[in-house]
DNA sequence: AGGCTAGTGACAGCCACTGACAATTGACAA
DNA sequence: TTGTCAATTGTCAGTGGCTGTCACTAGCCT
């Protein structure tokens, strides 16, 4: 790698870093682009040659972690159930995505950046889109892995809305609960996909909450 | 109503007309608030007065269809089980719903201005976590009518993420398609509501798609 | 009729973002 | 090394969404 390569390098993650560490601190909307290239020393103009804009720092880990889910749902058994097959990869990506992040940011940075996407409406928005563009994806997958179109069967994409509405609901419990640890996300995630068929049931009465 | 009143109304109005015009014609980001003012006839700062932002004049007319809705599902008996008052009742308010609608702006160019805001990703993410607010409500509802809190019951929330992602599912796909009427998308509403159970099963080869 | 107030327009300014151009800096060959 | 080329950057100017301020006008009320 250049030196060339490598400064780029260096300039994008300090910028990423300092764009990160003002959201989590000050806030999304009362961070300015100024303030970023400021911290990052360099001019607004470079910020907007790294980023297309604001947003795409708020959502550079994220996007990380989406790639990890994609590529861990494709390499599921064929053999599985395709509920099953998707709850068992974004539960096992967890674990490797970390070490990913890690490089880039502190976990524990990208954590609190996460509370601020949850509750920056703006954001919140950007992130809602951005799963529904995922969504496709795996439906796409989970489609073919049944050997189906999804364009004329519709149970590939009405098993990913339904497990991505799921996610989407422990997501925003998860970051607005206090505690944000690994563990609490699994657990909260298992417990309301093993909620999915109760759920269902004609008449909730007959069984209570657990 | 006074003269002033009716002259507001009809400033709002004219501001709302001219915008969702312009945004089905032009598209969203090709119009200037300024654009929508000049054809309004009323300087930009009174756009301001009458819309929060640009996006609001766009989701004016769905806030009144969400409206309507929220409404049904009131409305439902209770003893429907959940899914089936949540269908029912959006079924059955979109014939209403549209009355409603054409008192203020015609169905024909709302039709049209849906289609940018699927297509215009700005407007798309506004529309989801639009999406997601409503469903919240619809949580606290269904919670509700089965004396349950939505705070520790998952199911209230589940349900409502499942019902929504296929809505959205049928949103996508029927302002993809070339056939914009209700009967269109009542059709496809109930045929992916069809396919949940379908859906769930441990093994799709056993059963092909409709 | 005349005071009161809601509604409006004009103006200035902030922030996200973009295009254009000039200055700088690393890459690479002579 | 040095000179040349190309990539990277900073500066400047401009657009569009949006907000605060202030003076002015038009409808309301007694």
């Amino acid at each position: 790698m250049n030196l060339r390569e490598r400064k780029k390098r260096r300039t994008r993650d300090a910028l990423l870093r300092a764009a990160l560490e003002l959201f989590a601190t000050r806030g999304y909307e009362e961070t300015t682009v100024d303030d970023i290239a400021a911290a990052a020393d360099v001019s607004q103009r470079t910020f907007f040659r790294y980023f297309a804009g604001k947003e795409e720092t708020a959502f550079f880990v994220p996007r990380l972690a989406e790639t990890h889910v994609v590529e861990a749902v494709r390499a599921r058994p064929p053999g599985e159930a395709p509920l099953e097959a998707l709850r068992r990869a974004v539960l096992e990506s967890w674990d490797t995505i970390n070490e990913a992040i890690e490089e880039l940011v502190p976990i524990e940075l990208h954590m609190r950046v996460y509370r601020v996407i949850e509750s920056t409406p703006a954001l919140l928005a950007a992130h809602l889109r951005r799963a529904a563009e995922l969504e496709e994806q795996l439906a796409q997958i989970i489609a073919e892995r049944e050997g189906l179109d999804a364009d004329v069967d519709p149970r590939p994409r009405i098993i990913v809305a339904l497990f991505g509405g799921v996610i989407r609901v422990t997501e925003r419990l998860w970051s607005a609960g206090d505690d944000l640890s690994l563990d609490a996300m699994r657990q909260l995630t298992t417990t309301y996909l093993d909620q999915v068929g109760p759920a269902l049931a004609e008449n909730w009465r007959t069984k209570p909450s657990p």
